[in-house]
DNA sequence: GATTGACTTGCAATCGATTGCTAATACGAT
DNA sequence: ATCGTATTAGCAATCGATTGCAAGTCAATC
């Protein structure tokens, strides 16, 4: 009975119309009369009719759906389970929903250059965000001139090609730094890989932040710390450097914590001996022991404006990139 | 020139065929002769061609796509970061693209009845996994009866009708309880929101551990924990309650962690004074300090039984619910 | 009373594949 | 030379919508 009603041509013969003017009413077009239409959607509703969207992209070439993609190698660990990419995507799933638009989630190992460009040939989304660009930068750029739809969370660098949205890495590792040089610490250690873009930049700032000062020891991130750096790299790194530290600047708070564990089963105190601030403000931040000095980055904010600029390439504008500001949170941790 | 090549009809005409032939060698049919479909072959790959999905789609009516479904209410944070599910999500990110369908990930607020309904309605996808199906087991079991490709993770109870895959939480919830037991505990408090399935039945498990001996006590959970415990509504309870607890049982390791941080700002200490076995065993159990024992679920075995029921069931087939065995792992903080 | 124009509606082509059926060709067997 | 049987290829319908264009209705205007 009532299952009878799957196409929009049952159901224009059910109202006793054509099919095309089921197809306007049910898309809300003032071009048919309101009393048709509101007939029309009345019976759509009573049989709970939608119509296939397949039919409706493939005759509209329009998909409804995002790509959202993270790049990640075997290699390099289990990425996606990372906390930030998680709330990032958590974020974004709102943002698309609100427009209509579904996610689909991509997860590719980069180990061809080509990455990219098989996902846009599929042609199975309006358009892409890839999340953690790391080290496929070039591999955006080279895309980014031939295909619009695509935006990319992550380090700005100058000179780049492709839209970016993040916050100002520079700057965020200069402020965390500098709070650390406020609160007297002298030999600064920075945890981090810095083969990913956003990490060096990062320490780039916390370069900068200790050129004045001649008083001050930076010890650059050994980089061969894997992007999920581990409690054993830490304390293996501990043990190696001669340089007892009193300030560690990590690049994210899962490292800035994993740090403060080592750092209490050697018996060392923070923030009493050594003072820590982590990167990002999740929310296991707020919750750790001692609560985490970070900085923020809002990613409530970076993913509205990561689907804004995709909206608007998606109608063929083109965007420039976006640089949020980080803000540094202090907590208990220095 | 090279960008000519956009349907099977330009490619037909480059080939001197017909647009049937070029569908059916590069769909790889046998009905083709060989040389044939080698030509046709080589030629789409010269002009990195790929035949339209979406309108195979619409032919074949498969969608090539899953949909992974985090159903949560706002009102009860924001659970899709939670770590637990983020890993799944991961590995069925793996499992699916192995087989070429795409994820398409959705959250819904469950606020409404026909949340599974509508999605169904809007088919986009193939077939469903439901992760955390908290309390929304009565809607599953509605649906299951009509609609096949649906498989949850989760909790299995008696007489249910949608086919879960999931550990056993009730016997975990004893083996851990027994831990505690075995290593001396008496005043054993289970904290975890009863209200969705799996902490039940993981509290059903503990108290069946305790059921033989009259000299234990076990604290009930109060039922308005949020499914995101926080630091503070376990201080709060721990004010509360009269029973000083010597063994914490919790319903994750989240829940676990936060817990072993209230007590070390209470001056109490782990596993010294009181013992606390978590569950899951994330990333995070490992590392933390003390490291946590937990009850393992295996995440990779469970994602890719998701996933060989799901596909089982959209080639027609019924399937039964897989419990998996849970397996205790002894750490540092019991 | 004819013309105009605003509103509505329907026809039929189209999006880009897949596939049942038919037809042509080849080859071996009788 | 004829027939039977595989092979191989093409025709055309189909999946379920959208939309440009044409046509019809009806009231208002000249």
């Amino acid at each position: 009975m009532a299952g009878k009603i799957r196409t929009i041509y049952d159901l224009a013969e059910l109202a006793g119309v054509s099919a095309a003017t089921v197809s306007r009413a049910l898309a809300g077009k003032n071009m048919v009369n309101s009393k048709t239409s509101e007939r029309i959607r009345k019976l759509a509703e009573k049989h709970d009719f939608r119509p296939s969207a397949l039919a409706r992209n493939l005759r509209t070439k329009q998909r409804g759906a995002i790509g959202v993609v993270v790049p990640l190698g075997h290699d390099r660990g289990q990425h996606l389970s990372d906390p930030f990419f998680m709330t990032l995507i958590g974020y974004l799933a709102d943002e698309l929903s609100e427009r209509g638009f579904d996610l689909v989630l991509s997860r590719v190992i980069p180990n061809q250059d080509n990455w990219l460009s098989k996902l846009i040939d599929a042609d199975r989304v309006d358009g892409f965000i890839v999340i953690g660009q790391s080290d496929q930068s070039e591999v955006l750029d080279r895309i980014a001139g031939d295909y619009l739809p695509l935006v990319a969370w992550g380090g700005f660098v100058q000179g780049q090609i492709h839209c970016s949205v993040g916050t100002d890495n520079y700057l965020g590792g200069r402020i965390a730094t500098q709070h650390l040089i406020e609160r007297g610490c002298r030999r600064i250690v920075f945890l981090g890989n810095t083969q990913a873009i956003e990490p060096s930049l990062r320490l780039e700032g916390a370069k900068a932040a200790i050129r004045a000062r001649d008083d001050i020891v930076l010890v650059d991130t050994p980089t061969h710390f894997a992007s999920e750096v581990s409690g054993s790299d830490i304390d293996d790194f501990l043990s190696q450097t001669d340089v007892r530290p009193d300030g560690i600047f990590a690049a994210s708070d899962l490292i800035a914590l994993t740090a403060i564990q080592v750092l209490a089963t050697r018996g060392i105190s923070v923030p009493g001996d050594v003072k820590v601030v982590g990167y990002d403000d999740l929310y296991i931040a707020r919750t750790s022991a001692p609560p985490l000095s970070t900085v923020r980055q809002n990613i409530a904010a970076g993913a509205a404006h990561l689907v804004g600029s995709l909206m608007k390439r998606i109608a063929g504008e083109t965007t420039g990139s976006t640089i949020l500001n980080p803000e540094l949170i202090v907590r208990g941790s220095t």
